[in-house]
DNA sequence: GTACTACTTAAAGTTCACTTTAAGTCAAGC
DNA sequence: GCTTGACTTAAAGTGAACTTTAAGTAGTAC
């Protein structure tokens, strides 16, 4: 299946201009029709899944179309790119860890501001009789 | 205790200018001696733990700001200051769970690329002998 | 007495990832 | 024939969160 701009920017939730951009700094390559209009394949729509995937895990558009560079440079690169992944994740695995440490703060924070809150609707309750 | 901005600066891995500009957004309002120069206390200290929290887990100066108004105009605005970490509360937990289902489309990837790699050198012995 | 640390204002600069504008061409569908 | 959706280049603008620069003052530590 060829897809076009919009749907493609549809299915990922990014707006046409965006996947232009993303072309113009060398992360994504569709091919053109005759007539220079963008025709996007499966394979296209799986490389701007990755993107997607990529970027909502805080990787920077850089490094991202570094990772590109590398799968279209060929096999010789295949254990760049398993380090990046390797790294990547770790990045990941950090990040989460930060987000449940601070998670639990708010979750007492939660906690505090909830014994607070009922206490002030029961002096509240208590004025009013 | 009261400490110096540097010394805030240094445990919470900030640069004194940050803590400045926080200031400046009004964030932060610590008191300052005869001379001029702000001293932190450990109340201080608390909240600029907090704004580190608020800040690594994405939210932005501008609603931490809003947080600790509130803090400032007093006991009517707790139930609204429960509401900003209950809602915080979710999207953390949203971003956790982005962040997980990524991670899983990076540990294929990584699966991929290592047996891609181990049959790469394989072939590179074989070819060798 | 000089290096260090702190302060001030105000403005300009930086990075990232877009987004928008301008000013146009081109082809398909109704 | 006109609306819609695609395209082009090039450049300017946006927003967030700082960062840097300029250009100065002032107290503390060795």
């Amino acid at each position: 299946m060829a897809y076009s701009i919009s749907q493609v920017a549809q299915r990922f939730h990014l707006e046409p201009h965006t996947i232009r951009y993303y072309e113009k700094e060398g992360i994504i390559s569709p091919n053109k029709t005759d007539k220079g209009i963008r025709s996007f394949t499966d394979a296209d729509a799986e490389q701007l899944a990755m993107v997607c995937c990529l970027k909502s895990t805080g990787m920077s558009i850089k490094d991202i179309r570094r990772y590109f560079d590398l799968c279209e440079q060929g096999d010789d690169t295949v254990s760049e790119r398993l380090d990046i992944f390797i790294s990547h994740r770790q990045h990941i695995l950090d990040e989460v860890d930060s987000l449940m440490k601070n998670l639990d703060k708010i979750e007492r924070k939660i906690q505090w501001y909830t014994r607070l809150h009922s206490e002030t609707l029961n002096e509240k309750a208590a004025q009013s009789v």
